[in-house]
RNA sequence: GGAGUAGGCGCAGGCGGUUGCGGACGGGGAAUGGCUCUGCCAAACCUGCCAGUCUGAGGAAAGUCCGGGCUCCCGAAAGACCAAACUUGCUGGGUAACGCCCAGUGCGAGCGAUCGUGAGGAAAGUGCCACAGAAACAUACCGCCGAUGGAGUUUCUAGCUAGCAGCGAAAGCUGAUUGCGAAGGCUCACAGGUAAGGGUGCAAGGGUGCGGUAAGAGCGCACCAGCAGCAUCGAGAGGUGCUGGCUCGGUAAACCCCGGUUGGGAGCAAGGUCGAAGGGGCAAGGGUUGGUCUUUUUCCUAGCUCCGUGCAAAGGUACCGCUUGAGGUGUUUGGUAACAAACAUCCCAGAUAGAUAACUGCCCUCUACUUUGCUUCGGUAAUUUGGAGAACAGAACCCGGCUUAUGUCUUGCUCCCCUC
RNA sequence: UGCCGAGUAGACGAAUUGGUAAAGUCACCUGUCUCUGAAACAGGAGUUUGUAGGUUCAAACCCUACCUCGGCAG
């Protein structure tokens, strides 16, 4: 799996990309092409098309909002992040993708969260179709 | 059995399965681009990626309350003195250091085990002690006394004086009366004495008792508290005993004095290395345009989508700092202990939107229920099924403490009740 | 992660060289006025000073530990 990492591309998908919302979790999703004219050196224009095949990049944020406690705040990541793991194979490639955590969201189980992710993905259209 | 109290160099479930994450190690190993093009370089002394082996949170990682290491800036030979700061302060020891730890002393709390202690100086000075109260550190409101001094009193007395009456020869005696009147009596409470009692207050000039006194008072005595001196025990804080003069308010977590300690400041986001693209800044130079004067060479000034050069800033955890350390584990020795020494052995997280997880099986432990056995009907043993394995909590440069949060196991000791 | 600052009625906010039921304004409640409401006038209630200990005769104030909130590096 692919993170995003840099605080750069976090403020560039909350710019311009879509959001949906479910009552515990926030998507935002953005191409990475779109991303590419912000930061044109990475690509050069030649291979700008098809050719590209770079895997989908995820990020969480989870601010001390939800949770004052590190413990909890690190639980609720990991278990967003196995989540997605579980629907890494369905994800489109190109993407970017963060997921916001709501302080309601400290009461939830994984199960919770693994349906909530299936909806939102479907929902921005991110996930391999319905096929 | 109950209640309490002090510890623990005590534990933080175990073994697996599937899918995953960080680091280290040694292997495999591209695409692509460049060039001096049948080979080299970038990254080929192996990057992205691939599989393998090893390894990966705590007792508090937390709060950031202290003390250090480490780094930079300012200052500075070294030492002494002064100043300043710290706010450290019973004694002895431990430690790299500490406001920490250990052992003891005094005081206080508790029936006790034990616990608490910010515990130098108020007899060096200054300040404060509201209200109340006479007075808050020096006095006298009520009260007591009035010994001493003063004033009054003859309707207090002794005594003296004068004339009158009676008796008498006289001296004189008796009686009532006039006046004086003590160093005596009584009255006053004016001066004064007093600090027992009342009242005020957190606090009123040691406490209790007896004597004493005009009334009182350490004025005297006994015991107690406290102070000073001496002796003695102890390494010391202090303990014990004797003697003495009799006594001093509280507050220093008020200023302060004394003693002690100390270069100051910032903190790994310290600090350092490298520093792309595209822009902008400053400097001097060149080029070019315009203006003025002198002159036809240059100079001055203002500007520019101009040119290259130099300087400085800036962007990013890209790299270093970064984990071998006052290190861990074990044994022995010294010490009451904190701790120290010697020997052996081990290398044990290093992230940076921040790794150690998600789901799940078995064992073990605890607990609830079902059934059965025993029963002194309180329970106890086995068994079936279900549930839980938690609580507090996530390294962020590294150590030593403190504080706070919190589940469970276990050891010693104390008090109370019951039974033998 | 490191470093600073602040907590006083429902809201704002004074009292901080310790001194005795902790000012004031708005809001709230009751009444008067009015046909009703507002305004005005009169009266009233509410805070033990973030929490817990300590020093002191006495603590919002001094000391210690904790809790909460805010800020800076950003």
């Amino acid at each position: 799996m692919y993170r995003l990492r840099h605080p750069r591309d976090f403020s560039t998908v909350y710019r311009r990309g879509i959001r949906c919302k479910t009552s515990h979790l926030t998507l935002r999703v953005l191409r990475q092409s779109a991303a590419a004219i912000v930061l044109p050196v990475e690509k050069p224009p030649s291979a700008s098309g098809a050719v590209q095949r770079s895997p989908s990049r995820i990020g969480v944020s989870i601010s001390t909002k939800v949770s004052k406690r590190a413990v909890v705040r690190n639980r609720i990541k990991r278990q967003i992040l196995a989540a997605l793991q579980q629907l890494l194979p369905q994800l489109l490639s190109n993407w970017d993708i963060v997921v916001v955590v709501h302080p309601q969201a400290t009461q939830c189980d994984y199960q919770q969260f693994l349906q909530e992710l299936k909806q939102l993905l479907a929902e921005a259209k991110v996930l391999n179709g319905h096929s």
